[in-house]
DNA sequence: GAGTGGTCTAGACCACCCT
DNA sequence: GGGTGGTCTAGACCACTCC
């Protein structure tokens, strides 16, 4: 070691040094990387100089440590979801070759938080909120927080918790009418750190949405946030004009 | 401080009390915040952990620092674009309230790079390559790279380095006819690293393209990327069926 | 008990910017 | 020259997992 490959800092050189072996596929995912103190030795670097490697390779989602086991290679199976919404009910994601899930977080009363959306007008008074984690093959791909505007029964609100919400506001005779829909990254919030176990800062795709009804009360506004290595949309665009 | 907030780490709770601050607006942006080393003394940790508090604030897009002057709070100013495409042109543009450029950064001959992208159906083949940075009111808000499949005069070329490329391919009789998008985040290329001036791993979203055009055997390939603080999307959708 | 990653520390050097 | 952030080092402790 000891090129400085790319920048300057040694931390880099380490951290392309071990990317490269990873994009060479010469770890096995299954069996941990060799320990930073074996590779600290190997480059002729200090430990902490590998570590700070390390964990900007797990930032980049390329590692994943886990404290006692090792650090490994991280697994990339991405799911491509259509933007046009075609997929909205469970029926709709097997038809796509997957077999998604829902684990209800929690149901609670409370305001929206501000995300800086001055693209939603999101209401200021305190409303149900419903989280839960959308599951592919038992992968989680997405961490759903949504607001329901109307005060709504309990059985509906269990809907709310096991079904897309698309196929829950059809079912109680409220098809959505439209749907406005803002999409940025952020690094992950509190929550998506928790349930997808990345680190802070991490990067994810961030899908904030308000959906209007056919009963103009009952509006929903939401957020849904994927890491960056879950999760990506398409769309197609007839010609502009 | 020694409050171990929210996790456990040392690290994250002066992190945390960092950004609290930031958010309060205690922190002009013209003017450094206290240095590493009186944090350091403040929070009454040692200097490196206030470092690390520090940089993963820069990773989160909170803080800004720059060596030999200090450290900053980086100030939010986000441009949303919606998905339909009306952002096309420059008129366009100015019309939605900014002034946009375009700044050239490299016209050439290669491969495009595998990003996994199976949605998109990218030639193998090496094709012109065009590489751009979009500003807005002169603040850099997106990294273009572009393929083109087709040998073009050196006139066209030269548009496709100042206009958008809607413009320059309508502006010579091949107008698209169809757009695939595909959308995601994750951490900025190296190229926008560079020219944003953000650390590695630093969360982007990022949109890949494809353009189909009235000639069957012109088709522009590319990829926009920007920082996630710099860049939304928005879109509207009828209702589904 | 041995190995792992995560954290924290003190101390040092460098490049950079300002006066 | 004196300040800043960035990097690198050696050394230590902890929680965790596995045997």
């Amino acid at each position: 070691m000891r090129a400085r490959k790319s920048g300057n800092a040694l931390h880099e050189a380490v951290r392309e040094e071990i990317a490269r072996r990873v994009q060479s596929g010469e770890f096995d995912p299954e069996v941990p990387l060799p320990s930073a103190a074996s590779l600290a030795e190997e480059f002729n670097v200090s430990l902490i100089t590998t570590k700070r490697a390390l964990r900007d390779l797990q930032s980049a989602g390329i590692l994943r440590s886990v404290p006692g086991l090792g650090t490994f290679v991280r697994e990339q199976r991405r799911f491509i979801r259509n933007l046009d919404l075609s997929l909205t009910s469970m029926d709709d994601a097997r038809r796509l070759g997957f077999t998604p899930s829902i684990q209800l977080i929690s149901i609670t009363r409370e305001k929206m938080k501000d995300l800086s959306f001055d693209v939603l007008s999101i209401p200021s008074e305190p409303m149900l909120c419903v989280r839960k984690l959308v599951l592919a093959d038992d992968i989680p791909i997405m961490f759903d927080t949504a607001f329901i505007t109307k005060p709504l029964s309990d059985s509906v609100v269990d809907e709310f918790g096991t079904k897309f919400i698309y196929q829950a506001l059809a079912d109680n005779d409220s098809p959505v009418t439209a749907t406005r829909l803002m999409i940025d990254a952020a690094p992950a919030s509190p929550e998506v750190q928790q349930h997808f176990a990345v680190p802070n800062g991490y990067p994810a795709l961030r899908r904030a949405y308000e959906f209007k009804t056919s009963d103009p009360s009952l509006k929903v506004f939401g957020c849904a946030e994927s890491p960056f290595d879950r999760l990506a949309c398409t769309f197609d665009l007839p010609p502009a004009d």
